[in-house]
DNA sequence: CTAACTGTTATATTATAAATATAACAAAAG
DNA sequence: CTTTTGTTATATTTATAATATAACAGTTAG
């Protein structure tokens, strides 16, 4: 697991480590059981304090993306990920709002913008192959 | 141009003003040459600081919504919102790639996805009447 | 049995962003 | 002339982000 860090970039750092780690698992390339590298090895591949590399394994733990046991280390969520509820997609429906907003101001039509969300929903997608979460 | 407040957002105040400025111009509330409050005003109302009405304007000016002048006051940019241009769209690519990422973790499928993009796009489109901004 | 490694907790410091509070300035409008 | 406008300046408070050490308690490997 690759993860690069844009000092540059308005996202916190370990904002960025989230949102790489969920993106590798809806691409497929982080699978259901596989472990991450520890809290001291991620921050020393990335530079980075061993806190930052923290927090971002307990929001995604949180989220339900990973589980974290005390030695046995970093894992992604063996059971899968908890599926969307209403809770998730009203925040969906709010995260999205001012982006599509802002679109419509600057004449983005409601195609080009679909086309958008589904070239980068299908490059997750693509595939095809089982993320290793079955809805069972 | 009614601005509404939520103190527990995650989202800073300014930011807030900003996203529901945009908003209203999206959906046709608010006119290319119209005024918007002065800063002191929208500030008494929200019952906020003059400073964080202030940098919610000066972002608007600098992304192009608003015409900002010394004494004639803040007006909705009378010459029309500035059209999308690459470094726009790249932006936007940016901006959704890690909110897509998620809802395919969380089995959000393509279609329902889409659903809500076109939901929310076309619930600014609506009442299709112009916004003021022809292309010429 | 050590020694190394795991996440965790604690404490402290630095830097930046967000928000507020006053105060004053200069130009335009009433 | 007074009010209103955005603007600038200074200061303070609070919260977040990130780093730096240090230690703890189990787990695992040699």
């Amino acid at each position: 697991m690759i993860v690069h860090i844009d000092l540059e970039s308005k996202n916190p750092i370990y904002t960025q480590v989230r949102n790489q780690i969920i993106e590798g698992i809806a691409v497929g390339k982080l699978r259901a059981g596989e472990r991450l590298p520890s809290v001291r090895a991620m921050a020393s591949d990335l530079g980075i304090n061993l806190h930052t590399v923290n927090k971002a394994y307990k929001q995604l733990e949180k989220e339900g993306f990973l589980n974290i046991h005390r030695q046995r280390g970093v894992v992604i969520a063996p059971e899968g990920i908890a599926k969307a509820d209403e809770a998730y997609r009203e925040a969906l429906w709010h995260e999205t709002r001012p982006i599509i907003a802002e679109a419509v101001c600057r004449g983005v039509s409601e195609a080009e913008f679909i086309e958008i969300i589904r070239t980068t929903y299908r490059s997750f997608k693509k595939g095809g192959e089982t993320n290793g979460f079955g809805d069972h």
